[in-house]
Parts: structure tokens; sequence; C-alpha cells
DNA sequence: AGCTATATGTAGTGCGGCTACACATCGAGC
DNA sequence: GCTCGATGTGTAGCCGCACTACATATAGCT
């Protein structure tokens, strides 16, 4: 898959990533490896500074911490970031929803 | 939605929008608008710089013709435009597979 | 000592859709 | 005959955002 094809749909995947459990960024990026089957393979010049836009953005919030004398900074959603996630599964499906009806119901070839 | 959702995808629906059919910009943004039932309302300066980008790539040729005095630029697909419109509903499939995949069927959501 | 995995972060680039504008013709209304 | 809106095509410049590439640090293995 095109890397690129992610735009605008980014802070969706974080945020359903972290939705239920805390995760440091690296996790995440495992998580979501994982998540998608090895699909999705975030740099983490993608991964970082959006988790701070989120927390910026009062979506998340985040927790250093020390585990094995590496610093973690572990992250998980706020209430404004559950309503946020909410609001991306519901435009994600709204936004799917329109361009499988251009892209496959034209009523041309699929004339029944 | 978010206009900018469409990054990465517009191609795939100018492509589908032409599938079977030959189409000037203006009546592009027309189907575009009626094929999504309102969702969709792309400005000039999104569309016709697209479909330039497609006709320099091959997957789209253009026709002049004049009707009632005004210039219309008909666009239709080329064979390399019917294998990119397959390769877009492929690649299109397989994103929002990943995509519902991440946002949807972690298994945590669906505790409570 | 060097290499890899873990872990976080910044700087700069570049694509591409958007806003805003410009131009042209026709029909309708005044 | 002038303006205004609909039709129709097009360009210039902006800006968001993911990407590439790099910088930094520790732990553990060899």
């Amino acid at each position: 898959m095109k890397p690129d094809a992610l735009r605008g749909h980014l802070d969706a995947l974080l945020l359903a990533t972290l939705d239920g459990r805390e995760l440091h960024g690296y996790a995440i990026i495992e998580a979501l490896q994982q998540g998608s089957g090895g699909a999705l393979d975030l740099p983490t010049g993608t991964v970082y500074p959006a988790l701070r836009r989120l927390e910026r953005a009062g979506h998340v919030v985040s927790d250093w911490s020390t585990v094995g004398g590496r610093k973690r900074r572990t992250y998980k959603l706020t209430q404004t970031g559950q309503k946020a996630l909410h609001a991306e599964r519901t435009a994600w499906q709204e936004f799917t929803t329109v361009i499988d009806g251009v892209l496959g119901g034209d009523g041309k070839w699929a004339q029944t």
C-alpha cells in the first residue's frame, strides 16, 4: 500500500490503537504492524509528531516511565480523545461508503 | 466529510467516474456530486489539475469540442487508464480492509 | 569495541488538494 | 446593451501532513 494513503486517517489509527490500553510510541508502531497484518509500518518520524499533535489537541495524555533503564512515554486516551475516536470512526464509515459508492456503484456496469 | 480525506484517492474517483463514458471536467464534478449523494463537491481547482495529471500519465485522453459556443474538453479512459483504475480499486479495497481492521477489530472495545 | 534492538525525537522536503482568482460564452432579466 | 448567473476551463500560491533522514541514548549480545 502506498504510504501516503494514510493522509487524514492517521489520527484515527492512533486513537483506535490506544483505545482501552496505554502504550508508548514504539509499542504503538508495533501494535499497528500486528493489527494490520504487517501492512502498516509507520516510521517514527510519522508517529511521534502525530502523538504530540494529539496531545496538544487534548486527545491523549502522556506519562514518562523508565523500564529497564530506557525511558518510555506512555500515552492514553482522554475523554475528548474517546469522543474524537468515535467521530473518526463515524467519519471513516461515511468516507468509505461514499468512495465505495463511486468506485463500484455507478450503475453503468452493475446494471443488474 | 473533511475535504483532505481524499488525498491519494482522487485519481481513483476520477478514473471510476470516467469508466465507460466520456465526460468533460464540469460534468465530472457533477457526476461525482450525484454519485456520492452530494457528499463530494470538488472544486475546479482540484479536478482540472488532476485531470491534466492523469492525461500526462497517459490514463486519460482529451478531446476538444464546442457545444453551444462553449468549449468542452472531453476526457475518456485509455487502456492504461483502465488498468490504473483496476489497480486503484484493488488498492482501495486493501486500504479499507487494513484500516477497518485497526479501527474496529481490536477486540478490546467490544468488551463492554 | 561494535552492533542490534529498544526508545524518543527534530529538521527539512515534497506531494497534492485547497482557496482564490481569472477568463470566456450564453441566456435571462432589467 | 448591460449585468448577472450558469456553464466551462484554467492558473498561482498556500498549507497540512506524512515522509525521509538524521540525531540521541541505553541495554544486551558477541
